[in-house]
RNA sequence: GCCCCCGUAGCUCAGGGGAUAGAGCAUCGGUCUUCUAAACCGAGGGUCGCAGGUUCGAAUCCUGCCGGGGGUACCA
């Protein structure tokens, strides 16, 4: 049984140019703007123009006259048109069948080619700091690492999930810090991230006003008449502020080296839990928890800067803005300037995230010796363990990735271009080549920039919302036979489909406007639309049995000859593009192709439902339709599970 | 200043050499005693930021300019 019903048509189509003279190379092959151009066209005549010294036309209709049906399983007819196109037609009486077998065949797998080129694939995504609650930037990272990790595993791959926790950098320090020190008081029902969160938040701006105050103090200084008019004390707190912010720096340092040594473990564990419950309410979990603070207990990280030092490029200046500290030179050198470079390890003897994400991709890659074992950290509501890393337990198993792919926010390009260097002046250049960043763009609101610090809207805020708002839609709808438990289920399932569907559909490289009304809009192109299909589709596969009394094996013995009207055409081949989007996808990440495949299955399905009636057609129609949308419904199903968009039956 | 990304319908976005540039929202007008209308059908709405260039063919590639965003920290 084949995997790819259209890659056979395709295929057919190669074998056909080939035996004109065309090479198979040169051959691409698109589908048509419009329907009655046929299911494929290609571009051949265009690009044998100058060599042949024909009108591409000419050739065109030269082409497509040598077609003979005849010793082609799929094709139907070749013909020229426009300026020197040739459209391919799908014989349907052939691949209606051969179609709904591959689906019924592969099941929950239909997208994966069988000559896939097995790879393995470390996914990062996610990597919050554990300082503070989600933001929707943030989920915006999860959803898509989620999705570009379900279509590579779709696509045959062999992928790990890593999420990479940054215990002992500033942000955890600081949040710390803040709890410890000025905790604000818990309110109730709060989740633990974000009660943290408010600490830290008080505690980063207070440091962030440094520069502020210090310039404030320059002006009093400078100008000493004009204190007088003002509050007489004002050079004094400004003073007593700017001592409080060197006693927190001191104090977010002391309490980095106290992270580096794992002290404070069980609290920055306890936020992280509570980001996870944010993860697994999107239906996003992972496979291994990677700890910083492991990297650098288990010596790890000095194994890798030894290895790095060996590099021209690594340098420890003595004088000059990285004074005792060690860099790697990553601009070119200029005349008169310093050369540009990144911090690896600080003055202060502390490591930059750089530099242990340097450390962590060598890991990654099996590039050093492995120090770190891991084990069971939690077991996610999927029923899937999640393991963590740490200096004891089960040893790491040797298989080692070809390829890495982050997903981290387009902001840090300069900081992902840095590790890369660091690979490669540590002589790693096929690793680093290997090591790809999906810069996703930032999260915006109509204002600017929200994925800082400041102005974030709360990824779980987002979600509450969300889910109120359907069940206020579930409930007004239908009073129906659905319990208050199944409506609250609905909504849940409605408002999580809307999140990661506003994630996924657009272009991961772009920068996006967020707007909650988007979010729980519920109308048109949103996950909402594929799920109502969806609904439709198990409505009439529920009432064929119940009311109808048509059995499963009726619907497997149809016979789909009788399919033959324009729509389930067209569904039938929309039904056969999914192992290319699969196929694409995996190759290019760009995710909100699998979201437009879903809508664009769901948009067929829909004008099917409204010209094609299941349950009222004559029985061997019925059953051969039946079968159609058990295989659109699996297909779709299918698409929703890339997306992360929860199937739900009824509404 | 330098580096990277982006300017497509009123709004949010697809399309990244190929046929008449698409979708959703919004606006206006039609379809429910339904296979559950959170759906379907139709209408209006575009000098694809501007100017050159390459090509049989440019929204798409190249150059310049204009506008927006990001980076350019011993933050991540």
């Amino acid at each position: 049984m084949t995997s790819d019903p259209l890659a056979d048509f395709d295929a057919e189509i190669v074998r056909f140019l080939a035996s004109t003279g065309v090479p198979a190379e040169i051959v691409q092959l698109s589908t048509p703007p419009e329907p009655e151009f046929g299911e494929r066209a290609t571009n051949v005549a265009f690009r044998l123009a100058k060599e042949r010294r024909k009108a591409p036309k000419q050739i065109a209709e030269e082409i497509a006259a040598g077609f003979d049906a005849e010793g082609y399983r799929f094709i139907e007819r070749a013909e020229p048109a426009g300026a020197g196109f040739v459209n391919f037609y799908l014989k349907y009486t052939a691949f209606i069948p051969h179609a709904v077998e591959a689906v019924e065949s592969a099941g929950t797998a239909f997208g994966r080619r069988d000559d896939v080129a097995v790879r393995d694939v470390v996914v990062e995504h996610t990597s919050v700091n554990p300082n503070k609650e989600w933001h929707i930037g943030h989920a915006r990272n999860a959803v898509l690492g989620d999705v570009v990790a379900r279509v590579l595993r779709q696509a045959g791959h062999r992928v790990e999930i890593q999420n990479y926790v940054d215990d002992t950098g500033p942000q955890a320090a600081t949040s710390i810090v803040g709890f410890e020190d000025f905790r604000e008081p818990e309110r109730p029902g709060e989740k633990f991230d974000h009660w943290v969160g408010r600490s830290y938040v008080k505690v980063s701006e207070e440091l962030r006003a440094e520069p502020a105050l210090r310039k404030r103090l320059e002006e009093i200084e400078a100008a000493p008449s004009q204190v007088g008019a003002g509050p007489v004390d004002e050079r004094q707190s400004v003073w007593a502020r700017l001592e409080n912010v060197e006693r927190l720096k001191a104090r977010v340092v002391a309490t980095m080296r106290a992270l580096e040594s794992g002290e404070y473990g069980p609290l920055v564990q306890r936020i992280l839990k509570a980001q996870l419950q944010t993860a697994y309410r999107l239906g996003v979990f992972y496979d291994l928890l990677t700890w910083e603070s492991n990297l650098i207990e288990s010596h790890l990280f000095q194994g890798a800067m030894d290895r790095v030092r060996q590099s021209p490029k690594v340098k420890q200046p003595s004088e000059g803005r990285y004074a005792g500290a060690l860099v790697i030179e990553t601009g070119q050198p200029v005349e008169g300037e310093e050369t540009k470079a990144e911090v690896l390890i600080r003055s202060n003897g502390l490591p930059t995230y750089i530099g242990k994400d340097i450390a962590y991709h060598m890991w990654k890659f099996h590039l050093v010796p492995n120090q770190l074992c891991s084990m069971p950290f939690i077991t996610q509501p999927n029923g899937a363990v999640l393991r963590s890393t740490s200096l004891h337990g089960q040893e790491r198993e040797e298989r080692v990735p070809s390829q890495n792919i982050n997903i981290i926010a387009v902001d840090q390009s300069a900081a992902q271009d840095a590790v890369r260097e660091g690979l490669r002046a540590a002589g790693f250049g096929a690793a680093a080549d290997e090591l790809f960043h999906l810069a996703y763009g930032l999260v915006m609101t109509s204002e600017g920039k929200l994925t800082g610090r400041r102005g974030a809207i709360a990824a779980d805020d987002v979600i509450d919302e969300a889910v109120r708002v359907a069940y206020e839609r579930v409930k007004e709808k239908r009073s129906q036979d659905l319990s208050d438990d199944d409506m609250r289920r609905i909504a849940e399932a409605v408002a999580v489909g809307a999140v990661r569907y506003f994630m996924v559909q657009y272009n991961p490289l772009r920068d996006i406007v967020f707007d909650v009304s988007d979010v729980v809009s519920y109308d048109g192109n949103t996950a909402l639309y594929v799920q109502y299909a969806l609904v439709r589709m198990f409505a009439i596969l529920r009432r064929a049995a119940a009311d109808a009394g048509v059995t499963d094996s009726e619907i497997d013995d149809a016979d789909l000859s009788l399919l033959s009207h324009n729509q389930e055409r067209r569904l039938i081949f929309q039904l056969s593009l999914l192992p290319g989007v699969v196929a694409d996808t995996s190759r290019t990440l760009g995710v909100n192709l699998v979201a437009e495949y879903a809508f664009n299955l769901a948009t067929v399905f829909s004008q099917f439902y409204r010209d094609c009636t299941v349950l009222s057609a004559d029985a061997d129609l019925r059953a051969a339709r039946l079968r159609l949308v058990r295989s659109v419904r699996d297909v779709l199903a299918v698409a929703c599970d890339l997306l992360g968009v929860p199937v739900i039956e009824r509404l």
